[in-house]
DNA sequence: TTTAGATAGTGTCATTATTACACTATCTTC
DNA sequence: GAAGATAGTGTAATAATGACACTATCTAAA
């Protein structure tokens, strides 16, 4: 008890929404609480902003501990300052939102005696905090950034295919696509390549992979163009 | 210095950027600071979250005490916490935009012996902090949201012909429009309604009086219809 | 009272974008 | 070699967008 300030103050916290695509669902990274308030419910991984810290380095320090995700897509999203978020004290946080591609990143299953797992948005536990309205808002900010930033290859492998591609946008969207009108499309756009490279060990005719090529993305959109799905 | 704390805290702010339409430009009000640091340079009106009050109401009791702006639009925009943006100590601010029609409010120049001014954000002065940084982002997600969000009537009166809203889209997209196309566009989207009341003092042939329409709006939207100019 | 100046108000056509829709090809597994 | 699964492809109707110019009405100044 140390640290002394003339008029009281909020403590300030970090808390993630990390999104990841299986083969069905949207699914979101949560953590076992060992401690009270809300102890042994489901929550978002999170934390305590360090002083020296900021808000970006504090999600990313959190993240890294809790469920060992290093160098994924990260944004701000919203910060919640109700009164009584918190039942303990005053606590503001600063919620971010990640994407991260299942594939590629070993997801800590438990950390700092800390449990680990991920749910599909559409059949979450109860959640500790106002953490069901965070998690509302990171689902809507996805759903409709998704359609107008080219985050969406965020949440799949660096090579996939149009398939995939397309599956992903039916989940987020949750919407039937066209398959021919999809591909027209995302392929008119110029800024998906063929690598040249097939599926493998798929039990039916292998499909072309293709990449997300940032460089014509940033070179196009210097140009006006505007990405759109 | 009575407060104290385990570790120490960040204190909280919030600072709102506040527009605002004349006749040729884009306005921002900004606020003489009377004390260290950037003593006499502009800066964005806000000021400390109470423990006590949420971050709303924080945005809304500063724009009251040092502009006397009441009951305006005002959205939460993004959360700044670079380290070292305050000079002094750790200050994380929770930045808000506002939109307000100059004819409906009586803006109180002067308040708490500060100086309040508008200014055009294509010419503004030196400001305080990293307060440029909050402005432009403040400034592109306006100009983002205008086109899918009616919150472009906030900055007009509550009647107002087609050329004042097409005038609001040219200065805030900052390209022209085509007069035809900007009427039927708007008038085919069934939100904005005849008052029967025609502009008055005006030297050239009055037009129309329009309004806003909220109910249409809302019962449209929940049809799935999309507001987009 | 006439005229100049200003803005209101209106429709069409060409171009582009969107949507709906069905079959053959290729690969694996049984 | 047949069944099952997904890959990959084109066209035509419909809807949305964008370009474009004139007459009508009012005020103010000559």
């Amino acid at each position: 008890m140390k640290h002394s300030y003339e008029y009281p103050r909020a403590a300030l916290t970090v808390d993630i929404v990390v999104f990841a695509l299986d083969e069905d669902d949207l699914q979101v990274m949560l953590i076992q609480r060992d401690l009270p308030p809300f102890e042994g419910q489901w929550a978002l991984p999170g934390g305590f902003v360090h002083v020296g810290e900021t808000l970006d380095e504090a999600a990313r320090r959190e993240l890294a501990e809790e469920t060992g995700l290093v160098d994924i897509y990260l944004e701000q999203l919203y910060t919640f300052g109700q009164v009584d978020r918190d039942p303990r004290e005053r606590v503001v946080t600063v919620a971010y939102y990640a994407l991260v591609n299942l594939a590629g990143h070993n997801v800590r299953a438990s950390t700092d005696a800390r449990n680990a797992a991920w749910f599909p948005v559409s059949d979450l536990p109860p959640l500790a905090f106002d953490h069901p309205q965070i998690l509302e808002m990171a689902h809507e900010r996805l759903r409709g950034k998704v359609r107008y930033q080219p985050i969406g290859f965020e949440l799949l492998p660096e090579r996939f295919t149009l398939r995939q591609l397309q599956h992903l946008y039916e989940v987020i969207l949750d919407r039937e696509l066209d398959k021919r009108n999809f591909r027209k499309k995302v392929l008119a756009m110029g800024i998906v390549k063929e690598t040249g490279e097939i599926e493998k060990d798929v039990a039916h005719r292998a499909a072309q992979l293709y990449r997300f090529d940032k460089r014509t993305y940033d070179r196009l959109t210097k140009q006006g163009f505007n990405f759109e799905i």
